[in-house]
DNA sequence: ATGGCGTTATTTTAACGA
């Protein structure tokens, strides 16, 4: 089966080109990120009419994730038990739930537990958004291995928009990225930290680098310029990367009239 | 140079993004 993950930065506009691709991409799962909108205003139909069953989470125009599949999507789960939120109003405080945001949705797809997931982006080192953002990946990582601990041959894959770039060679500039997010050692360590429960990146053996990114920013023509960041990652468990037999990153859809400023992410994996 | 662009909402500016 192909699995596929995409932030589309806003799903009511980008339904068009997300339903187009679908119908080229022969994509059986789709992790979906940034849907910017609640769930009675998610387009269903597009996805239904092509046979394709919808989960969303969205609680608000932030954020909001969603699986998309044609082989099944089973044991629907809205965020990851101990999942942080953020207080939006007090713009300081770390808080636990119930103010969390719509940024994690699990289902099991053809045998396969997959998170669409949405990394809070941190937004400056020195932002209480950013310490939100280190500790949603702790407590991701917590889950993660308390997953594989009840079940080591588990096949699961989490996957989306990490808002990290692991390596110096992920970023277009490393002197443009220094003083920022996504390229930070505590950003990195909690990237690592998760790979280390037993999961690994299953693209880029595939896809190999330097150069090789996911997103490009609408500005300063960096898509035109090959100014990107490498961002958006789908892990695996071992038990499943054994099956994984290719990967690409669709860097085509970042072109063309009123794209997202994120290239879709595939793997193929074995039956 | 906080510019550059895109999206959303109890919009006409502010918040967010990376």
């Amino acid at each position: 089966m192909r699995l596929a993950t995409w932030n589309v930065n806003s799903i009511r506009t980008r339904v068009g080109r997300v339903a187009d691709w679908l119908d080229r991409a022969e994509v059986d799962v789709l992790a979906i990120q940034e849907t910017k909108c609640r769930d009675e205003q998610f387009p269903f139909e597009p996805f239904e009419d092509r046979g394709y069953e919808v989960a969303h989470a969205g609680f608000n125009q932030w954020n909001g994730v969603a699986l998309v599949s044609r082989v099944g999507l089973d044991d629907v789960e809205i965020t990851f038990p101990g999942q942080p939120g953020f207080d939006r109003d007090a713009g300081e405080a770390l808080i636990a739930a119930p103010v969390v945001d719509a940024r994690a949705i699990a289902a099991t797809c053809n045998g396969v537990r997959v998170w669409s997931l949405y990394v809070p982006n941190g937004r400056a080192v020195a932002d209480p958004h950013y310490q939100y953002k280190l500790e949603w990946l702790a407590t991701l990582r917590d889950n993660a291995e308390r997953w594989l601990t009840a079940d080591p041959q588990a096949q699961i894959a989490l996957v989306g928009d990490w808002n990290i770039a692991p390596l110096d060679e992920d970023v277009w500039s490393l002197a443009y990225f220094a003083d920022k997010t996504h390229i930070s050692e505590p950003e990195r360590k909690a990237f690592q930290a998760v790979l280390d429960t037993g999961f690994t990146d299953v693209v880029r053996p595939h896809t190999p680098g330097p150069g090789v990114y996911t997103y490009w920013d609408y500005t300063q023509l960096r898509f035109p310029r090959r100014e990107g960041m490498r961002i958006d990652f789908i892990l695996a468990t071992a038990a499943l990367a054994a099956r994984v037999t290719g990967a690409h990153i669709d860097r085509e859809e970042r072109k063309g009239k009123a794209p997202s400023d994120h290239a879709p992410v595939v793997v193929d994996i074995a039956d």
